[in-house]
DNA sequence: CTTATTTATTTAACGTCGTTAATGTTTGTG
DNA sequence: CACAAACATTAACGACGTTAAATAAATAAG
């Protein structure tokens, strides 16, 4: 079996495990289920997945990738610092709401799981990602349309986490009582590139740390 | 049975939970181990726990209670709204990384799941904690320490938040490349309050929906 | 083409889990 | 003491993750 037959099974299983998981939920993702899904035994995948838990690596893996996709896509067509930030918080949001369940996979790691650290390909997924963030802003430095009090990477860091932070509360169910993540994130947006765009206007008094 | 007796076995089986998660992780709890670790029969809890989601949700409750009362505790004592704020800050930060299990047991929720809704005890753990954050904005702002574009409720959830999202993505191992949460929360709480603060000698340009 | 050997898959099996039903066991009441 | 209710325990079911034995398929050697 070569090796290209070896990954295009390992996307097989993949695929009945996005299935499985989409339909019922993660609870429902088990190797008997898949098994039943994809037409093999419960016990043929472990040849290409060691555990249950590199399964579902693989599987977070391809919901970054599916989820940098949603953002370069929003991003396409679009000219001009604020448009493409907009853009993207946008498509990000739409695809957080839109599959709660799959952004749960995605951010709701468990702690002390090292074998995110061993997956090179989590790894390289969950950094593509949030670069796409971290070039937007870049490239609005770069082209003079915005001048900020940290660097890109720290920027791109506090969206991102001021994004995911109310996403999450709202899909965890946590408080936002009576707001919608759909209009806190601008909002959230809003107010933090206000707090790192260097102003000369005002002097800044708070700046200890902002580029930590 | 008198119903301070039935509060107080549940409060034991509760313990006896707990003392397993803290021992072995979220994986580890079950009827069977957390009824072996108090020394009774492995169905017995069901009596007082319709369910392992009802008893996860009430550990849930459980931790929320002692993250209230860790930032209360760090709270006491500190006056103005500045210290109080990163007092704040600071406990929070403490509290998810000094127990990390505990922190993903309350904010990495699965969506889905109304039972949430129908704990009040749940949804009251969590009100007050979100209060304690609203109560120091509310404050700070009664005392004319600080005047915000926002009303407190927005600014609390923005600030909640704002940590929740870099310490969750620190604790389910999410680039924060080379940074650390300890060093982004208060660079995130400076940006964010630099962001709402209303500051007369700079006109504010983005605040569509400042207040959503 | 046949046979031997490796490889891919399946079936059996073990221990654990959540949950329910049946079976004991205690406890208050007539 | 007898009896009913409340409580606790054991037995049992189906599903799970995982491993080992058994089987089928594919391939290499003769």
């Amino acid at each position: 079996m070569t090796e290209a037959q070896v990954q295009a099974r390992r996307e097989q299983i993949l695929d009945a495990t996005m299935a499985v998981f989409e339909a019922d939920g993660l609870e429902a993702v088990s190797f008997r289920r898949v098994a039943a899904q994809l037409g093999c035994s419960y016990s043929a995948p472990y040849r290409y997945f060691a555990s249950k838990e590199e399964l579902l690596t693989a599987l977070r893996a391809r919901a970054f990738r599916w989820m940098e996709q949603a953002m370069l896509e929003a991003l396409a067509g679009e000219t001009g610092f604020r448009a493409r930030l907009a853009a993207l918080s946008r498509a990000f949001i739409d695809a957080a709401l839109s599959h709660p369940q799959r952004y749960a996979l995605m951010f709701f790691e468990l702690p002390g799981t090292d074998l995110a650290q061993r997956s090179l390909e989590l790894l390289a997924a969950k950094r593509d990602s949030l670069n796409v963030c971290t070039q937007v802003i870049a490239e609005g430095e770069a082209a003079g349309e915005v001048v900020l009090d940290c660097d890109p990477l720290t920027a791109s860091h506090l969206l991102w986490a001021g994004a995911h932070g109310i996403v999450s509360l709202q899909i965890a169910g946590q408080f936002v009582m009576g707001r919608s993540a759909d209009a806190l994130v601008p909002t959230m947006i809003a107010a933090l590139m206000r707090g790192i765009e260097r102003d000369a206007s005002r002097p800044i008094t708070d700046r200890q740390g902002l580029n930590g």
